[in-house]
DNA sequence: TTAGATGCAAAGACTTTGCGCACTT
DNA sequence: AAGTGCGCAAAGTCTTTGCATCTAA
């Protein structure tokens, strides 16, 4: 089952309008993200686009996480845990990470409506839609906690 | 100006309650939370400690906050930066950093109710409103970037 | 051709851990 | 007296950086 290359010549076009470099390894870390159903450490990346690319190193999937990131092409999160996780932009929105088991799971952007009005109405804040990550237990968890405490 | 140590009572009391052993470092992180009007990383409230006790070391701040955090007396956030920042339980509840200058304020719970009933009606998800932190642009930086493109 | 991109290895930032001595209980 | 907690230093993760080489344009 291949992935449909759309998206990925979408990501190609906007390094090469940004008068970059189009390379081997940045249509790999592309095919990936696009290939991913969630999100994904940089280390996942990494080992994903190393079974096709072996000699692509971390520090340039770092490098090309970075470059992707600064033109908007995909959005990082810090969840609860230690690594950053990346996906593409525009693709999902929220994140919501289960402090029992550690699952995560991605909701629309629609949820956090309410959310962004009130803090920009109160605070003059404009919520960056895409970063947001919040904790908690998640519905398996906490039927889990009732029945065995 | 002398802070109050009734907090630093409670958390004393909760210590010693756990079985733990009460010790001068474990007093001196008590009083620089208490003392905190905001949230502190690790680095910061080992330097506020060392300027009472010296001695003590990076290590035993990190030991000592992961004992608070077991005890619920202190809660961790990671922001967009790198660095966790910790403060008491119950003290502030919501992060908003902004992306452009690196600020964070910190807002009142009520604010995610709306949030989190909704997460718990629509995915079963019960949030943690000790940990929500998001990202977005501060009202400075909305302004700024308007008059400065 | 030539400046940007890469691989490698080393450094950096933040956090955790092992060990023997000190201090709380 | 007994054993938890501590300081120190070293190791561990995740990420960034320096530099010589390679390569896309």
């Amino acid at each position: 089952m291949v992935e449909p290359t759309g998206h990925v010549d979408d990501i190609v076009s906007a390094v090469r309008g940004a008068a970059k470099r189009v390379t081997v390894a940045k249509r790999t870390v592309a095919d990936v993200l696009v290939g991913a159903t969630g999100h994904l450490t940089a280390d996942e990346i990494t080992q994903e686009v190393q079974k096709r690319q072996p000699e692509v190193s971390p520090s340039t999937v770092y490098r090309i996480l970075e470059e992707f990131e600064a033109l908007q092409l995909v959005v990082h999160a810090h969840l609860d845990q230690h690594a950053a996780v990346y996906h593409l932009a525009g693709a999902v929105h929220g994140h919501l990470t289960c402090e029992m088991c550690g699952d995560t799971i991605e909701i629309p952007a629609a949820h956090f409506d309410a959310l962004s009005k009130d803090l920009q109405k109160t605070f003059g804040f404009l919520l960056d839609r895409h970063h947001v990550a919040v904790t908690g237990t998640c519905h398996d968890c906490q039927r889990r906690r009732r029945s065995a405490p």
